[in-house]
DNA sequence: CTGTATCCCACGCGATACTG
DNA sequence: CAGTATCGCGTGGGATACAG
């Protein structure tokens, strides 16, 4: 197995132009669609079933949970576990892997928590501009 | 046409623990397009013309590019200088904003980079699977 | 209860062509 | 050089209906 310790330190310069297109794709892989930052912050918290997840975000769609809930269990960072009892249940829990998401997730939710009203001053400022034009 | 907020009834019952869904939202609105972070990574490096960005990021059209500008303009993390020589040169550089944005992205980045390995094998496992079933 | 299948719309994004 | 206009495609995502 690659054990990947990457350190990106000074090497990220040479010849690596790090396009870090890569890495791009796999982070947004994890958060590009609407709804995977509420579900992992859920499932974060606690195990939880579908519809209690459905619950718990109610502005998603079935179909969007399914796909979003798919491409995190693709992804290790959820994981189901299916109890066959009748009718099925599934519980869906963080994997490992998914906890360590945790912390960069939160530390991106605090820069948009701390610049909230600076982004929302900038976008009225713009709109503002566009409006005088 | 003004693709002004799409505002959405995100009624967080206040008092409930951190229904994150605003921050999500603005924070999805910096990073969830295509070329965003490779955008932002290359103008915190240096200042650049809107060509030479082109040339920094070959697979970006035009007008993906001209959107992305736009919108980190709008949510004021990059700011446009404009040079009205004879053709005209406009210089993006990241705001003061822009910056503070640096060190999250370098945080979930770093979690890319670190748990590429596991999140492909975990695909593959996924894929894998789907091919046995 | 937990999905899948279908329809349909919105939008990101590239390709191309054209303007100041 | 920087940018807009238009078209077409792929896909996210809601609504609804149906299935294991």
């Amino acid at each position: 197995m690659t054990g990947t310790s990457s350190d990106q330190a000074a090497s990220a310069k040479a010849g690596d132009e790090l396009r870090i297109d890569a890495p791009h794709r796999e982070l947004l892989d994890q958060v590009h669609d609407r709804w995977s930052l509420s579900v992992l912050n859920e499932l974060c918290e606690r195990p939880s079933r579908f519809n209690a997840l459905r619950r718990a975000i109610p502005q998603v769609s079935q179909k969007s949970l399914t796909a979003t809930l798919r491409r995190l269990e693709r992804n290790g960072v959820v994981e189901p576990e299916i109890v066959s009892t009748r009718p099925v249940a599934v519980i869906y829990r963080i994997t490992p892997l998914g906890k360590t998401l945790r912390d960069p997730i939160d530390v991106l939710l605090a820069w948009a928590d701390d610049h909230l009203s600076n982004i929302q001053r900038a976008r009225e400022a713009f709109d503002d501009a566009l409006d005088g034009v």
